[in-house]
DNA sequence: AGCTTGTCTTGACTCATTCAAGATTACGCG
DNA sequence: CGCGTAATCTTGAATGAGTCAAGACAAGCT
């Protein structure tokens, strides 16, 4: 799912410079789905130790604005990175527990891009975060589907 | 826009107290769209100067988890409410401002609830974020539709 | 009016994220 | 292959939204 050749490729084609913090950080993103900044250092750190967590913050940054990855932050939660990017798909979140997973557009390709009064603005995206319950959380509520009330 | 009154009966069928600081807030909500914490406060203290900032966040609080009001979050945005609730409406977000519009969805009552593949997750929101350019600032940007290259 | 419980004040604190200055490193060039 | 320069990283401190906690106060019931 990516090796480092491929990272570096990656980011030259971006026009940036290949380093290690850069390359450890795209490791660490096709690994984990979603993590957020705490978690990518930690993943990180243990390929390169002694990284500094402003270079994590960097690169995401830097990795984020050139398009390489894609930063998420629902309400309620740190920011969230992923490298799936380029597809438009979209996410759930679980109320209870904040996993998260993808969902990809029941619309297509550019879903729900027609807003029906859009105020004068040019809208180039739109996300859509559905909130809800993740199989566990729901199970853990609701064990059998016969105690509703 | 709603009274004090208004406001009051508002508390008091979902159970709440009436307490000055709520009221300023609702009142404060009223005028503001998509108010941060920060501009909430200081139009509470406009009308109450002696408010402290903890009650206005846990009035904030208590009212978005009765439902009288709704916080948004947009990513790289601080918290921010709106006293619209229970109808159901989107975002339009400016990349350049931050000014943040009201959509009504294109796509009726529940619109985009049907994710393709929802993961076995229990959906029960959709949460639109349209981002794109204000009208202030796209017109900022190409100031006549001419000098696109 | 008095009681009880929820709410507000005050003030300290957390923690994700950013800022700043100087040391290092990537990489184009000779 | 080694240099120079600009970008990047390290270190360490600062910012700021939001939270926590203890005690004072007040809403609403009786």
């Amino acid at each position: 799912m990516g090796s480092d050749a491929d990272f570096a490729e990656r980011l030259r084609a971006t026009g940036l410079r290949v380093t290690k913090p850069r390359l450890a950080v795209l490791a660490a993103l096709s690994e984990l789905a979603h993590a957020d900044t705490d978690g990518i250092i930690g993943a990180v750190r243990r390929e390169l130790p002694s990284v500094s967590h402003q270079a994590v913050y960097d690169s995401l940054r830097t990795l984020t604005d050139a398009g390489l990855v894609r930063r998420i932050q629902p309400t309620g939660s740190v920011a969230r990175y992923e490298s799936r990017v380029g597809d438009n798909h979209h996410h759930v979140v679980c109320r209870l527990c904040g996993e998260i997973a993808d969902v990809d557009c029941a619309l297509g390709d550019a879903p729900c891009l027609t807003a029906s009064d859009d105020s004068g603005f040019l809208i180039d995206e739109a996300e859509v975060i559905y909130w809800g319950l993740c199989p566990d959380c729901a199970t853990a509520r609701t064990p059998t589907s016969t105690d509703l009330t």
